[in-house]
DNA sequence: TATGTTTATTATGTCATACATAAAAACGAA
DNA sequence: TTCGTTTTTATGTATGACATAATAAACATA
């Protein structure tokens, strides 16, 4: 039985499916820097005859590089590399309906170390355009009513400006794609209703610390800003 | 000429393409919690003449949820929804070498902030078996030696075991996407190297300070104990 | 020559069908 | 009942065909 033995020795190196051979065959070529983003990669039919599988397998190859973000595909153009954009590929799966609970208020979580923890990027990247900007944020404040603490917009105007400060495109993305969650973990009932809801350290009181304080100074200041926040995690 | 006509109209609702309508339909019924995790969903036959197209569609749009990580597919069981693990969808493209140099550094900067901005949640939630076993990795920790100053594995260990106090299991999957970033980062030529290597706080003195100081202590100390990596990324 | 329009080409997108394969379920014998 | 075998079933793979959209080529016109 020539034919058992064949399939037999072919399976034993062949755990994965053809689909994951194929994927991995094609990543490894783009981790030897074989291609380089803007590169064009052979047409679906040529891959097909060279890899000698079916176009069903290459597409669907294709296809899980595409959702991964390391290649598009234009009608005509075939497909190119393109640098995978690491974030906006999450920005899909990661919408609060879907995510649970537990995810959620972990990503909240995250929301709080990472503003915490910028500090020395903000301090070392800052420009006086910056604090400039930063003040006229501050100085169009919509006042704290009984209802709303604090107005939603604001608050993504001012920390997102932070965000941007830190000169961490890659960072601010990741904020942009937690915005959602933190929104939806702040409105839904996941959370602790907060006792006594209070401001501490304002937003004009951290841009003060940015012009004259330090990093550590910082750190404190926006985890005594973010107190509400931690409290309703906490107590 | 009615079919013209319907063609048209049809077309002004089908700017994307099949395969994009029946991914949005499918992730929708996930968003209304029509669907749980866990639950099985519609065979890919039975979804073809539900939707009225072909496999082939069902088939792609499936995949592409499945890459996002929003179901899993089993040989017979047939689909099932996950709860999506956020950050695990992200280890695939997060290879060193397909990644852009300033994204690497990006990433590098992040895990700087992760750990000091994580203090508040070590201390919130650090148990005394975890300070058994932090004691434990610091007394097994190799020497410094004049080619290596700290010993990579070590350094995952300790860090890692940080992560792993914070009880955020998001927060810890990230450190381990960004395990291989750093370590590349590190090692190759992409950072200045360290005019004069020096170790400033070590791991026992951030166990000192967990066990009898404050996150506002640990905050600093940290930031002092990554010192060699901000100044590679500043000076 | 330059420019705008039509036609042909090409590679991806979609469809249909058939078969392979693996896992579950049904079945049967001890 | 329990173990091993067969059947069923849904996904995985292969193949061939046509649709569609973007480009390129050809053409016509000023």
């Amino acid at each position: 039985m020539n034919e058992a033995v064949f399939k037999e020795s072919l399976s034993e190196l062949d755990t994965s499916s053809l689909v994951d051979k194929v994927e991995a065959k094609l990543v490894e070529l783009l981790q030897q820097r074989k291609l380089h983003v803007g590169d064009a990669i052979p047409k679906e039919i040529e891959l097909a005859s060279l890899l000698g599988v079916s176009r069903t397998v290459i597409r669907e190859a294709l296809l899980r590089l595409r959702v991964m973000g390391l290649i598009e595909s234009k009608k005509k153009k075939g497909a190119v590399i393109t640098s995978p954009d690491v974030f906006g590929i999450l920005s899909k799966s990661m919408n609060p309906h879907i995510l649970n609970q537990d995810t959620l208020r972990e990503m909240f979580e995250i929301r709080l170390v990472l503003e915490i923890g910028m500090a020395d990027f903000i301090f070392q990247r800052i420009t006086p355009e910056d604090v400039v900007k930063l003040k006229e944020i501050v100085s169009q404040e919509p006042p704290a009513t009984e209802q709303h603490l604090f107005n939603i917009e604001h608050e993504i105007l001012f920390h997102g400006k932070l965000y941007e400060i830190t000169g961490n495109a890659t960072l601010k993305k990741f904020q942009g794609m937690l915005l959602p969650i933190f929104d939806y973990v702040h409105n839904s009932g996941l959370l602790k209703k907060q006792l006594q809801p209070k401001r501490y350290v304002s937003h004009k009181g951290l841009v003060d610390i940015i012009e004259n304080g330090s990093p550590e100074m910082f750190r404190n200041a926006m985890r005594n800003h973010l107190e509400n926040h931690f409290a309703r995690l906490f107590d």
